[in-house]
DNA sequence: TAGATTGTTAATCGATTAACAATC
DNA sequence: TAGATTGTTAATCGATTAACAATC
């Protein structure tokens, strides 16, 4: 009986795609069955933390019984939304973009890739997919109404690029810029991944090891 | 004059780069001279909170003032460990290693990329520097003494290729693939980038948007 | 039934925010 | 000096962990 409590803190929200990629492993090694004690211990996480997690969506276990593996990873599938098909579009087709549009799987992630843009290498293909025109980016979106953005143009190109994709309806972005979206665009959503802070910060834990 | 409070929280270290960055674009604005007050409207975070964050590593404040902009900026690059050349390989030259290599600034970060590794592709250039094989691994290390490695390699290569790094003397490292490298290596320091996971708590926000 | 393990409430821990004396 | 703003302590808030009654 999945509840729908709607204030789901981030702290748990982060740790949904791990629980969906461990049980996958669970189930495709033919485990069926698991107590929250024991995934705890394959995740190095405690078992509480685990049943609090879980019950923010529902009661998934079976007291004495604990978890089934194959309905849990379809219930975290569903919550995490995999089953959708997003129509999402990425902009910038440099070595990052490129990167991602063939990298990632993004059909078993719920989402459809419908379009690449880009300023210059216009026809060339990527993955299959000739790269547009980002200066129809407009016309294409009235189109083709996609509901997703992914951002992997330089910070100086993103605040354009963004406003465009807000003007056509598009407010939900995975963002590789430092453009702050959300900071600009309140109502957007915005996941950010910003590479170089997160070298930055292994840098820091390199340089003070010994402190 | 700098602290070294050696348990400084995560929570604050990830906000390093972000500090950095928002004071290099100050800089770059010709600002010398900014209050947590004012840093903090900008930043969309509270004037406690940075003064908290700041704190941690020393005064770097002055009461009435505010904060120096270059100072701080040089300070907090100081450490980050940005002034560090931390010799570095890259293994795995699919779409994602391409992109990293060539992508990202390793140098303002404070790294000096070494060598390029991949089982295949052996010769073929990238960003000038040509792909060693990833089977002389081992004796690279031991001659060029790498400290970090960036692991772009699917999981279950990752295994192996660890291992054999770790038995080098390599133990610094930022992972993009999902092997789970302190686990295995409690001795690591690992940065981990979960490109899917985070793929997948953007889905789960468009998904949950108006529950 | 007895043992196991959940769902959930209460206790603890840590991080953020507020307040204010110190001081430039 | 008076006003501004820090550094730091105290209060609050949220997240994690522990405990245990409910129940399969």
């Amino acid at each position: 009986m999945p509840k729908n409590d709607n204030n789901i803190s981030m702290s748990v929200i982060k740790r949904l795609p791990r629980y969906y990629r461990f049980l996958g492993n669970l189930k495709k090694n033919g485990i069926d069955r698991i107590s929250s004690k024991e995934l705890s211990a394959r995740m190095g996480l405690t078992a509480s933390q685990i049943r609090q997690d879980l019950n923010c969506f529902g009661g998934f276990g079976q007291q004495g019984y604990g978890y089934n593996v194959s309905q849990l990873y379809k219930e975290i599938g569903t919550i995490l939304g995999v089953n959708n098909a997003h129509p999402t579009i990425i902009i910038g087709m440099g070595n990052l973009g490129k990167a991602i549009a063939t990298h990632m799987q993004f059909a078993s992630g719920g989402f459809d890739i419908i379009g690449l843009f880009d300023c210059q290498k216009v026809g060339v293909k990527v993955n299959g997919k000739a790269i547009l025109n980002s200066a129809n980016l407009a016309e294409f979106c009235e189109e083709n109404k996609p509901q997703v953005a992914i951002i992997c143009v330089p910070e100086e190109s993103a605040a354009g690029i963004v406003s465009t994709l807000v003007k056509c309806g598009v407010t939900n972005f995975w963002n590789f810029s430092h453009y702050d979206i959300v900071a600009n665009y309140p109502e957007a959503v915005c996941e950010n991944v910003h590479l170089s802070d997160s070298l930055m910060t292994l840098n820091y834990q390199i340089t003070h090891k010994d402190d």
